[in-house]
DNA sequence: TTGGTCATGAGGCTGACGACCTATACGGGC
DNA sequence: GCCCGTATAGGTCGTCAGCCTCATGACCAA
């Protein structure tokens, strides 16, 4: 789970954007600042993977925080202007997006300069091959070993089919193979019944309650 | 459920928004759309109960699609920058709001204008009271009858904790009456075990499983 | 006082669930 | 060729879930 503070002094933006982000698996919102100094003494409190920062703040400078919080949490700029990348890039951001970007981009990026990557270095190519390689969310170690079909299982689960004769009739397979698969799945996350599997495989993002 | 379209041409701004929405139990975006027109065409194809306009889009004039659909389909107004409230109001806009502004706060004002309220025309204490009556979700029928006792049985059964044993140990009450409760939750909430009732808990909003 | 709802508790019944074991077929790797 | 993981399917067995009815005390409103 990848902990992101985020900062930026519109709070319709900070607070849709935390909740796109704790919608993925393996992102979650730990903190915002409506402010450049707000960050800092945010997350001298709060340790985080990464930032994400505005530029354009009402309460404080943005490129002086990123200057004292970049070496060691590594900062993506959010922006509405694209002027400022270079400014962004000087002061020790890690990358550099305008606020038009679908948000897969930015989870992408998350993921990259979690892993050690300066995008602003990239350009074309080579960037667009670091975040292709970031697209898919990390997933837990216990779902990550799920089989397709046990995954298919838990999605049914997870929207409320839940006899052990329907997940059947949904699967076209054997009441006991989806037992079988259901013991299996147990073992993997760890629980001890459908009602338990079918929460966790809604907080891991493999399915959705919608 | 009140359908919800977004015009902004900032996507990570719509995509936030939509989650944020989503995540509310009693809202939901239907669609997006990046400018004016675009605008204009998703709600002949798509009907909502409110749109959502950013003024200021790239590929067209906000202004213009609010005096489109104004008539139809109520507007909330929210933009980066504040001067514009006079214009939206003349164009027929419900609501106006800059982006700093809590997502609470714009989710009553969604609710608000649905029911048919003109925010606009409202100032100071009169906005605040008017806000102030739309804070809760709209629960569904069946959620809005439980009681408070089923619903802190659904909030454990969301976090996970399935059997009768743990939810009455809990609850510090029997396992004949966490029996009783699931029963009577099972009837308002349409379903038949307690896996449909922790998914159905969690849709609703009642319990995150986070 | 009466009636309604809510939270609590109980007994009995039936079927489903979950645990454990076995088995076949089909892949890919060593 | 052999082993392992996956998907499929079957069997048994003990436990538990869900459904039925009933009862009690607290509380509130007509």
């Amino acid at each position: 789970m990848i902990r992101v503070v985020i900062a930026d002094d519109h709070q319709l933006f900070a607070e849709g954007l935390s909740q796109a982000l704790a919608a993925l698996p393996d992102t979650r919102v730990v903190g915002t600042a409506p402010s450049g100094p707000d960050l800092v003494a945010l997350l001298a409190r709060q340790p985080a993977e990464v930032a994400i920062v505005d530029l354009e703040m009402a309460g404080g400078d943005g490129l002086q925080a990123i200057r004292q919080i970049g070496a060691t949490t590594p900062v993506i700029v959010v922006t509405m202007h694209t002027q400022m990348a270079a400014a962004a890039a000087e002061a020790g951001a890690a990358a550099f997006f305008s606020k038009g970007v679908p948000l897969a981009q930015l989870a992408a990026a998350i993921r990259a300069v979690v892993a050690g990557h300066k995008l602003l270095d990239l350009r074309g190519e080579d960037l667009s091959a670091t975040l292709a390689d970031y697209q898919q969310p990390e997933l837990d170690p216990g779902a990550a070993s799920l089989t397709q079909r046990e995954i298919e299982v838990l999605q049914l689960l997870a929207k409320g089919v839940s006899s052990t004769e329907e997940l059947a009739d949904g699967l076209f397979i054997s009441q006991k193979t989806v037992k079988n698969h259901l013991a299996s799945i147990f073992s993997k996350l760890a629980v001890s019944d459908r009602t338990q599997a079918a929460v966790e495989a809604i907080r891991l993002g493999l399915a959705k309650p919608h």
